[in-house]
DNA sequence: AGCAGTTATATTGTGTGCAATATAATTTGA
DNA sequence: TCAAATTATATTGCACACAATATAACTGCT
């Protein structure tokens, strides 16, 4: 093996552990979230919608870097759960505003313990975790910069 | 809003930036490794390979955090395209064997270059990259021993 | 006004992830 | 020894992700 293929270890890969963690992170949240009827990434839409509602789709995707080939689908299943409203905007009909129901302003309440239970279970300090948050999201903003100079 | 929900806020959570590099990480790999007929997950199973073959399933899937569900039909088209074999194990037949294709062996060549590409367009120095990529590796060992403690 | 270019969302097709279940092989223990 | 428990992989069904494409609506420009 050349010296050149060390860099193809598995242990030497940056964006191994970021997509182990992620995925580990889902399988954590999975039966939480299940309680709540969410997926993980339907309790992201509502944490966006929490903060603040009606958001366009193109709104609530560019906060959660998904696009709507990803949104739309799961906009539908979280409207049919009786969670979310989507209607046209009525001043551009392009765009589709996504609103929260009194469900799914009501399930906020069951939600507020979910942060708590999760991270209790990691045995991970709040300064660890602090950390952990600012380091990853200053990755994602180099992440999302190195996205938008491509395109 | 009440001093608990601050803790649902978008930019408080730890699990969302994980969530949201590794799509993005996803979508920076998917163009280089689409040259070479890969998805990233292939790719990955690709490092393992190449590091030690053949291996079964389950010690890839292990390596991966990824079970059989996931790896059975992406291991039938990484077959299909000829980069991998698959055979029972002969000395215990509940298991299958995963070995590389000559092809599969000379891919190596062309994927040594991968790394650099990417690491080159994040601006990012090698030493945050360690940093990062240490920080992160500990988080998953963190997370696997949560799982393994549920189950 | 009206057409070209742009923008916002929806659709389609492919490839993951994963829980639940099924199947087949091995191991264990009475 | 042989049936029960365990183990390893495969299958099924559902929910993402995302590129490519389609469609409808808006904006600018002449």
């Amino acid at each position: 093996m050349r010296e050149d293929d060390d860099f193809l270890r598995l242990d030497r890969q940056v964006c191994f552990p970021l997509y182990a963690a992620s995925n580990l992170f889902g399988r954590l949240y999975r039966p939480v979230l299940a309680e709540l009827g969410l997926t993980y990434p339907q309790y992201l839409v509502m944490l966006v919608l929490w903060e603040q509602a009606p958001q366009s789709v193109g709104a609530v995707g560019e906060r959660l870097h998904l696009d709507s080939g990803t949104l739309t689908p799961l906009l539908k299943r979280m409207e049919s759960a009786g969670l979310v409203t989507r209607q046209r905007d009525a001043t551009d009909e392009r765009r589709v505003l996504v609103g929260v129901t009194a469900q799914g302003v009501a399930l906020r309440d069951a939600a507020r313990a979910v942060p708590q239970t999760l991270a209790s279970g990691l045995g991970l300090s709040a300064a660890e975790l602090s950390d952990l948050r600012a380091t990853v999201q200053h990755l994602v903003g180099v992440l999302a910069t190195a996205e938008a100079e491509v395109s």
